[in-house]
DNA sequence: CATATGTCAGTCAAACTGACATCA
DNA sequence: CTGATGTCAGTTGGACTGACATAT
């Protein structure tokens, strides 16, 4: 129990952290994960369904999410040209480059770790490493471009 | 960000699986650790303020956890006789009752952490504590029964 | 046809701010 | 008097369910 307590506690000090360090910028952490996504992105693009898995979050938190950012001129929709279901969100310029301002002051202060060395860190993630592969966190995504049966490269 | 990531995502699939387990017995984990606090208080009441800081929650929450709970009859509030300002928030006997089954509903199910050995969950405890007593959390509450300048052993 | 995608309406539990009555 | 305690009203951001239109 000590050490659910410690993991509860533990997002709690870093979400208050996070939170409180990008207000100035207008983003909630769970905002800026969304955009960061968007950001890395190949095309600056991704359909709405990719971003909720990629945050594990609800499709309806999803269109929540992007709501928000929308009307902040973070992020746009686009019809999804290989999907007539689907949208794309899609990053703006306004959005990089608040996306980039927050990234620089979250890194200064080591987004809320700076107590941390770099093998203690390493050691959080490897502990918890375990609870999330029994969520199904390490899953690959299901891929378009390897239908079933397909060309895969040495599928195990 | 990996260990950030690691304890935000940690602490979501632990509190799924808690408020599912807990969910027949109409609690949720904030409510059902504001109810193991009082079964494990020495009079099976504490003030409202007293549950705020073991919590590490807002007067505010404490007010609407406590709400919660005394409308499905599992605590009730006395006025603190050491306190005219203050209020006591008792568990009541069906209280102790549910908290006593989802107690051994939750340890049957090692708090959602069966995945873990004894070194690893201490491990855990080990790596967090530090971000923890950063934000304070190991301080020792104000003691009134030491006084300012009163004769607590070996001041420093 | 069944299934997938995204949105909408509405609910819910929690965290918060500001104001306030009450009492130490 | 100041300061502590707890409540109230209201807001916010997020997670959810169920229903639905649309398209694969």
């Amino acid at each position: 129990m000590a050490a659910v307590t410690s993991i509860m506690r533990a997002q709690q000090i870093l979400l208050a952290d996070l939170d409180a360090a990008l207000r100035p910028y207008g983003l909630t952490f769970a905002r800026y994960e969304a955009l960061v996504l968007l950001a890395f992105s190949r095309s600056g693009s991704l359909p709405m369904r990719v971003v909720g898995e990629r945050l594990m979050v609800h499709p309806t938190s999803v269109t929540n999410t992007i709501d928000r950012l929308e009307k902040q001129g973070l992020v746009r929709r686009r019809p999804n040209p290989a999907d007539g279901r689907g949208r794309l969100a899609e990053i703006t310029e306004a959005g990089r480059e608040v996306v980039e301002r927050a990234t620089a002051d979250l890194m200064a202060r080591r987004f809320g770790m700076s107590g941390y060395r770099a093998d203690e860190l390493g050691q959080v993630f490897a502990l918890l490493r375990g609870l999330r592969v029994t969520a199904g966190d390490f899953r690959p995504a299901p891929d378009s471009a390897a239908p079933p049966g397909g060309a895969a490269p040495h599928p195990s």
